[in-house]
DNA sequence: AATTTATCGATATATAATTATCGATTATAC
DNA sequence: GTATAATCGATAATTATATATCGATAAATT
């Protein structure tokens, strides 16, 4: 009975929701708590409690009236659920600002990515290394990815640059890009693109602080 | 007959989305192009073409029949619509590897912001310059965003120092807070608060790939 | 042991967001 | 000039998402 109610579509916002409570079970596991409730979550996050309850229960775990979920097994449930479990290896193709940002922050291993290898086409930068990983040119991006069985790569060139990324990343077999330049890409059937827009999240900031200003 | 229809809550979506009409309308306006329609829009995002309309609609923009909005006047309206037009200054707290490469960005101005110093705690990084700023202590924020009339604050710190610098910013004055730390922040009432989640864009990629694999 | 209280799971309702429909409008083709 | 096709604005329908309700359950309280 556990999985027979889930919906064959995901709701986005669920997905965008369920990273925030497993970096908060973490501290919770970290300070030896056992059982946290949706009412304690949701507090947290100053969300519903129903609607933590309905994102938990798309990961499939169940849990006790009156105490709640059992922080360790619920942790489990949602890595498994978010495909964090098992790490993905991925390839970084552009090695500027964002890129050795990137490749610096140690904590997406924690989140199921593991970067292996990084990109760029600047001939300066090719053969340098960068918080320990080795730059390579991208010419050599295809024959790695297909000898490493790679599927993920994550793309930090310039905009204007950023559909060539794509198209070497589908001919080496990649089946995931994590883009985070403000192109619009094209990408062919089946490869999945996500797209991080900090300029989004801006809009949505800049737009709220119009509104305090007017008022 | 513009406005009245205008709810009064924007839809976060829309507001997501209209950034990526703004960056192609500018790259359409380079190209020369005059006027766009809803259904080209919509064709380089696959968004349906009503959603486009019905996003436009909010900025204010009136179009024509058969022919779809003057490229220049839309660009305008949207970037009002999102606070873009005036350049709101703010400030940065946390020189590590993300915070340099928000610092070297220079895009950010183009999207109405304008990051005119940065703080960190580090007495090593306190007195260097990244980028053309000159880092400052913390100690020194509360003054200079007063002095300088700052209302935006940026957080580039680790997640557990994150709270200190919301309060450091919510004492300094400052309206709206621009957070990359993935640690959930309490914020008194009236302050707006933005957080860039990284972690959530992966989980809906990796979620989605665990899928793939699968099938 | 009985009562109270918190919380679960399931189901129902309400709200928000997206997509469809339709008459009006205007350039382009004939 | 008249017909055709594209697209607008407005309204309606649909779908997705979030919230509310309710009986069941299990700890805490009396
Ligand atoms: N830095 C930020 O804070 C920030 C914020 C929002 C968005 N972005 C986006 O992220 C992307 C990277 O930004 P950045 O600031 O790191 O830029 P950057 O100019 O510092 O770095 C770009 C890197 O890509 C390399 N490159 C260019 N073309 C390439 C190609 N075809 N193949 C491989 N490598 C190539 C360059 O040599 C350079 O090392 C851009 O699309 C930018 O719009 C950056
Ligand atoms: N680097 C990334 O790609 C990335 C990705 C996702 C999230 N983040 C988040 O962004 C934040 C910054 O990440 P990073 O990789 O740049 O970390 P970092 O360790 O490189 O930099 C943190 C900086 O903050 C400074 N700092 C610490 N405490 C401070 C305080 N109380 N006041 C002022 N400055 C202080 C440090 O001296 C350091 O310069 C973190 O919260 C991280 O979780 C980073």
């Amino acid at each position: 009975m556990t999985n027979s109610t889930t919906p064959h579509t995901v709701p986005r916002a669920s997905l965008k929701r369920l990273p925030l409570y497993l970096h908060l079970l973490e501290n919770l596991m970290a300070d030896g708590v056992e059982y946290v409730s949706c009412t304690q979550l949701a507090k947290e996050f100053d969300f519903d409690a129903i609607l933590v309850r309905k994102d938990i229960e798309l990961t499939g775990e169940v849990g006790t009236a009156r105490i709640g979920f059992k922080v360790a097994t619920l942790i489990g449930s949602i890595k498994s659920f978010l495909g964090w479990d098992k790490e993905q290896d991925a390839f970084l193709v552009g090695v500027g600002n964002l890129g050795k940002a990137i490749l610096g922050y140690k904590d997406f291993k924690k989140y199921g990515l593991n970067i292996v290898a990084a990109f760029d086409n600047d001939s300066r930068k090719v053969g340098t290394k960068v918080f320990g990983y080795e730059i390579f040119s991208t010419s050599k991006f295809g024959d790695l990815a297909k000898r490493m069985h790679i599927y993920v790569g994550i793309i930090t060139v310039p905009p204007e640059h950023a559909q060539e990324a794509v198209d070497l990343m589908v001919d080496a077999g990649i089946k995931a890009i994590w883009n985070f330049s403000p192109a619009p890409l094209r990408i062919p059937e089946g490869v999945i693109l996500e797209n991080v827009r900090l300029t989004q999240s801006l809009a949505v900031l800049t737009n709220k602080l119009k509104r305090v200003f007017k008022s």
